[in-house]
RNA sequence: GGAGAGGUGGCCGAGUGGUUGAAGGCGCACGCCUGGAAAGUGUGUAUACGUCAAAAGCGUAUCGAGGGUUCGAAUCCCUCUCUCUCCGCCA
């Protein structure tokens, strides 16, 4: 969420920058503003009247003290009065901070300079492109007919046992998914990433830290039970690792990982590439999350960037960046890369990484500070990426690493796999 | 699921209606002491918000959360929540 202080001094560079998202919030941020003004000024009032009643209780336990009753019992009256007209106020700031909380928490953060304006995703920027497609003279086969095939993953059985977008993986195509964690999680470990397993519930307070709620509400499935939500990336507990912490400035940046499942209801867009693996309810994934101090927040994102597609090289995946417009740029994003790798029998590019700097837009939520040498305390910039996500890096490699002979492992997986070809 | 106990500062831990933002200890920071260190010793050590050009200062709030009683609540009452222990069930 934008901070009120930095919209006080800073309201038509808010403006500005969100019609980057074709959004045109003036009446919403001028209207933030008043509501911002007003409770100030209840609450000066409010505080001046609470601090003359906290006076005047002094004062009458002194008087007790020293026997002075009749005094003390005039005082009361005065404290008395105090408490009534302050009550309103005190109505009056709720209201009015309540309203405030609630227009903050909808509007999206502000998009760095770096954002191409656009309206949707025809409008990212393609920055890099990279990589070929292995075994180019053999006739490649979408990867839900290879995989139905070879044994590999079994579509039907999920849709018997649990619903459409949850797949069996089963032999080799277990296998293949357990090889991929483990190469993802070691190479984030090998530079510095510290590894959790996280709970794959979370609170409501969570939720609400990184953003999820109460904008997402509904993507999210909801144990209503126990009111917790199935996390729908790895992101929500590994970042609320840090909710309401100060850190030290030494301590930054702090680099984590994390494998778990993801779960979302992907509510509204079906029928829209869900085929095989390319849209699911429950897919695996693998973290990478980082607390940053402010003025290296960027150069971590790029850092972060290079990590994930360095992955994709080891794999040989041909892909490219994205650089996500304005009109596709997440609500909490202040800038976002998407990775593409290019699927060789769909002949279409999907998405297997999106990789953001949320700047202090979630450390707002989430109160995650740090203290400098001064003992001054500040926002933090969070970030996070994919490294990667499975199941369309799956699609992939089946697809692409076809030939005659069978389907190809790529090298760099073939340690964890103990096979070279699924034939 | 049943029964009980408890949530106080970075941590441990006192406090039962009136200078308690909170004793004491540990930790941490800085200083003294020392050849250096330990020990010892002194000082300091929460956060948010408001006020102020800013700092200082001042004010308000915060002892799990919310509400109530009272002139005054960490302390009394109510609701919720979380944690722990025992029993039951169970990977």
């Amino acid at each position: 969420m934008l901070q009120i202080s930095f919209l006080r001094e800073n309201s038509e560079f808010a403006v500005e920058r969100l019609k980057v998202r074709g959004i045109d919030a003036a009446a919403d941020i001028a209207h933030a503003l008043e509501l911002d003004k007003a409770v100030r000024e209840a609450k000066t009032n409010f505080e001046a009247q609470k601090a003359e009643a906290n006076k005047i209780a002094k004062s009458i336990g002194e008087l007790f003290k020293t026997g002075k009753a009749e005094e003390a019992n005039q005082l009361k009256a005065r404290s008395s009065e105090l408490k009534e007209s302050s009550k309103t106020l005190q109505e009056q700031i709720a209201n009015n901070q309540e309203a405030l909380e609630k227009l903050l928490y909808t509007l999206p953060n502000l998009p760095s300079k770096q954002v191409p304006s656009g309206t949707n995703e025809n409008d990212n920027e393609v920055v890099f492109e990279f990589g070929d497609i292995p075994y180019q003279n053999h006739k490649k086969v979408p990867h839900w007919e290879i995989a139905t095939a070879k044994n590999l993953i079994d579509f039907e059985l999920g849709n018997k046992v649990t619903g459409a977008g949850f797949p069996f993986y089963k032999g080799y195509g277990a296998l293949y998914q357990r090889a991929l964690i483990n190469f993802f999680l070691t190479e984030a470990t090998k530079v510095g990433y510290t590894e959790y397993q996280a709970p794959l519930l979370v609170n409501e307070d969570s939720g609400f830290g990184t953003g999820q709620l109460p904008d997402k509400e509904g993507q999210m499935y909801h144990v209503t039970e126990d009111n917790l939500y199935l996390i729908p990336t790895a992101e929500v507990p590994i970042t609320n690792i840090f909710r309401n912490n100060i850190l030290t400035e030494m301590d930054l940046p702090i680099k984590s990982t994390g494998y778990t499942p993801c779960f979302r209801r992907e509510a509204g867009s079906y029928g829209k590439d869900v085929r095989g693996l390319n849209r699911l309810h429950q897919f695996d994934k693998v973290e990478i999350v980082q607390i940053a101090h402010p003025s290296k927040s960027y150069e971590i994102l790029e850092d972060m960037l290079s990590h994930s597609k360095l992955l994709l090289e080891k794999l040989g995946l041909k892909y490219r960046v994205l650089k996500l417009c304005g009109g596709d740029l997440g609500f909490t994003s202040a800038l976002t890369y998407d990775l593409e790798v290019y699927s060789a029998a769909q002949e279409k590019w999907l998405e297997v990484s999106s990789v953001s700097n949320f700047e202090n837009f979630q450390a707002n939520r989430l109160k995650l500070r740090y203290k400098d040498a001064d003992g001054n305390i500040s926002l933090c910039h969070t970030l996070n990426g994919s490294a990667l996500a499975l199941p369309r890096v799956l699609a992939a490699l089946l697809e692409n690493y076809q030939s005659e002979e069978g389907i190809h492992i790529p090298e760099v997986l073939q340690p964890f796999m103990g096979i070279s070809i699924i034939k």
